[in-house]
DNA sequence: TCGATTTTCTAACGATCGATCGGTAAAAGT
DNA sequence: ACTTTTACCGATCGATCGTTAGAAAATCGA
């Protein structure tokens, strides 16, 4: 019946009850895919199971519901994006850079085809997965709080709110995947660095002197 | 059979066939604030029609499919806010000031739960719009030709291209409905004025000596 | 008021939806 | 060697999907 209620203390340690969990993360990586491409109604769980190669009886022996399949990506995303994020300003100390560089993680988990992409803006449809955003909401918090952080570094100028200013740039990162095509000019990462430069040239007093004396004297902690 | 198949110059001249075209209107804006709020997929024609207070097969009479209801909405949509987006910039001179104003228009117009929101992204899905995309993407093309022309009168600095800056504020624009809710703070328009002016400071060269100097010396042809 | 036309209805079609049933072969546990 | 658990499958459930044929009702010119 359950997956996972034995004790804690099994004898049989290490490789055990890695079958059940080789088949869990291929099935959401291929329904990852998929419902970044259509969306969770667009998807069904027969297309599901035959791009698996399985019946979708056996779908439902890993998951109790396609909307729970649907929880699992959107965590499971939401977790890979903070994790490339914290990765990526690791070593940047302007806070300008770090967003940034933020910014081109997000893309780069959000905007391809291959990754969630329109899944992430799905848990605001009503419908089915409604009674879902207790657990989904707080599973994208965790990473919202990140960028916030990330902007209130920023010290952007009096009048600019900080909320504002961070729901105008996910709003045009999260828009990318709607209109970018691979291989067609740039990269969503390029673009989505060019998009934090537009608004940094505006709201970051000292970007625009330090650019206009060329780019020598930047080096501080 | 058809609806309209009869001779341009029919006897009975004005008020005819007032009825259907009450009918269809009256289909469309309730197909539109569906359609807003659940996506194409997300709404049946059983419920758009218990929503009209018809039935299912009554709506095949004016429509043909469920896919021509939603073009028809996705086209009279965005005539709705070409017009509205040509009337908001009608009296304006200044360029960033007639952005701003076609950003407000275009936000009033999108970002509602009355109106179009979502529709609009959803010509991207694959599935069963995929075949109607030919008739929908000129439809929008139209509408971004009007923006890409404001745009260009922007005079962006060099090394600012002008498609990544429309599709970076239209992107904000378009995100505004996923996170907005009526009612809590400002309204769309006032977000979407607030977006421009973000951009503003950074990419027109004079706003922020305009700016710097107090606000008084504005006014040329 | 009659006959024709326009509009809406009742009833149902086949297809597909998410989900569940009982069963089974292989592996693990004892 | 025997039992239990794991991981999957074939078959099918009732519900709902978009759509349609054909009859009833509403509307209208005459």
């Amino acid at each position: 019946m359950a997956l996972r209620a034995k004790n804690a203390l099994t004898p049989q340690s290490d490789a055990r009850e890695t079958k059940a969990e080789a088949s869990r993360a291929k099935i959401l990586n291929v329904a990852q895919k998929l419902f970044a491409r259509r969306g969770f109604e667009g998807v069904s769980i027969r297309e599901l199971a035959e791009a698996l190669g399985m019946t979708t009886a056996s779908l439902y022996y890993h998951f109790p519901s396609k909307e729970e399949i649907f929880v699992a990506v959107h965590g499971r995303s939401l977790e890979a994006v903070q994790r490339e994020v914290m990765d990526a300003i690791a070593g940047l100390k302007d806070p300008w850079d770090r967003l940034e560089a933020a910014a081109a993680a997000h893309s780069r988990n959000f905007a391809s085809p291959e990754r969630t992409g329109a899944s992430i803006a799905a848990e605001y449809y009503e419908g089915s997965l409604a009674p879902f955003r207790k657990i989904m909401v707080p599973q994208r918090d965790a990473y919202e709080r990140l960028i916030a952080m990330l902007v209130a570094d920023l010290q952007l100028p009096a009048g600019v709110d900080a909320k504002l200013f961070r729901l105008q740039l996910l709003g045009a990162l999260n828009w990318i995947p709607v209109w970018h095509r691979a291989g067609s000019g740039l990269s969503a990462e390029e673009v989505a660095r060019k998009f934090v430069r537009h608004l940094r040239q505006g709201l970051d007093p000292a970007f625009r002197q330090a650019h206009k004396k060329s780019a020598a004297a930047r080096k501080r902690s």
